[in-house]
DNA sequence: TGGCGACATGTCAACAGTGGAATGTAGGCT
DNA sequence: AGCCTACATTCCACTGTTGACATGTCGCCA
């Protein structure tokens, strides 16, 4: 349900269109959470009927613009204070690592060369935003920094991990190697 | 479909019944790719028609012991090895902080003084695991470990950048007071 | 003035995930 | 012998997510 308090969220510093707010997903939330076209058509209709936004005007080709209401600022509010947010986030990165040991030690080290390398771009992709953000003025919303810098610890964290993990790949197979001698 | 791999990659060391998988989703996978039963049992028989699982040996109670097959580890393997990992994750932690403009600052500091206290509270629960675990011998499968250790380092960033987002908050008050007084 | 690209919304089928209910059996303890 | 717990599976309704398809309009530029 959370689909819902983005989009009202979004709608809280001003009113909107669907079209609008699909700009927005594919910009700014989408590394937090990506949401398709007919997804946020079909919330808005349901936003809508629940009494949360209203469509507060309507332009050319069809266009509704979506505001909203005090009971949709009360919701958001709600949620943003009240309800836990999820502790577990599924990760399929993560899934295949408990299953490494099907692969060959070439393979599983390849597998984590590769997490290193793609936590380190999207990391290098961060900081070459911030850059663009901070020199311009008014920029991303101040809160919207504080995700990014989130964002460019947590690469940072996973290009480590990773880089460790795939040395420690080493380390087993030597202790392995050991074992057998010894055996 | 990532239920189909996990099911696949703990059937890879070795047969067991939905019950059985079902304890391990519980234990091991639950903070990686939690699973209910109603799902598990669905993914079993698809997984059956498909070919990649086969009922071994039929045990009391209705028991059905499935083990993996050729097919299965084929599939596992092309789906470690190919299929990129999704790269992002949703998170409605984070979600919410694009949002805190909508509370006061100490509704807003609030919520990332949580966000540290969990962080803080999951990651001495995963030190503690990680004790118990590597004192007895064979444990959690090496590859667990890896796992754990990303845990551990993803609670510790989670924990320290929700306090320095604490702290920001209060800078972010101290330069807004700032213009006031300017203006 | 004709057409293209951006604007704008709506609908549908399929799959994935959640939570709960229903049902029944085997084995161990008293 | 009876009962309780753990074992074990199946089904269902609902919500959330994806991707594709359908449809139409406005405004600008050649």
């Amino acid at each position: 349900m959370s689909l819902r308090h983005a989009v009202l969220g979004l709608l809280s510093s001003g009113p909107a269109s669907g079209y609008d707010l699909l700009k927005i997903f594919e910009i700014s939330l989408a590394n937090v959470w990506p949401a398709t076209q007919s997804q946020l058509y079909a919330e808005l209709g349901r936003l809508a009927d629940a009494g949360f936004v209203a469509v507060a005007a309507e332009g050319p080709r069809g266009r509704k613009e979506y505001a909203i209401t005090d009971a949709g600022r009360a919701e958001l509010h709600h949620w943003m204070t009240e309800v836990e947010p999820a502790q577990v986030n599924r990760s399929d990165m993560l899934l295949r690592v408990f299953f490494l040991g099907v692969l060959d030690p070439d393979e599983a080290r390849s597998y984590l060369h590769s997490r290193a390398e793609v936590a380190d771009q999207r990391h290098r992709a961060l900081a070459e935003l911030r850059e663009f953000v901070t020199q311009g003025d008014d920029p991303l919303s101040v809160y919207g920094l504080l995700a990014l810098e989130w964002g460019l610890r947590f690469t940072a964290t996973q290009r480590d991990w990773a880089e460790w993990a795939e040395q420690e790949i080493d380390r087993i197979g030597a202790r392995e190697d050991r074992r057998e001698v010894s055996d």
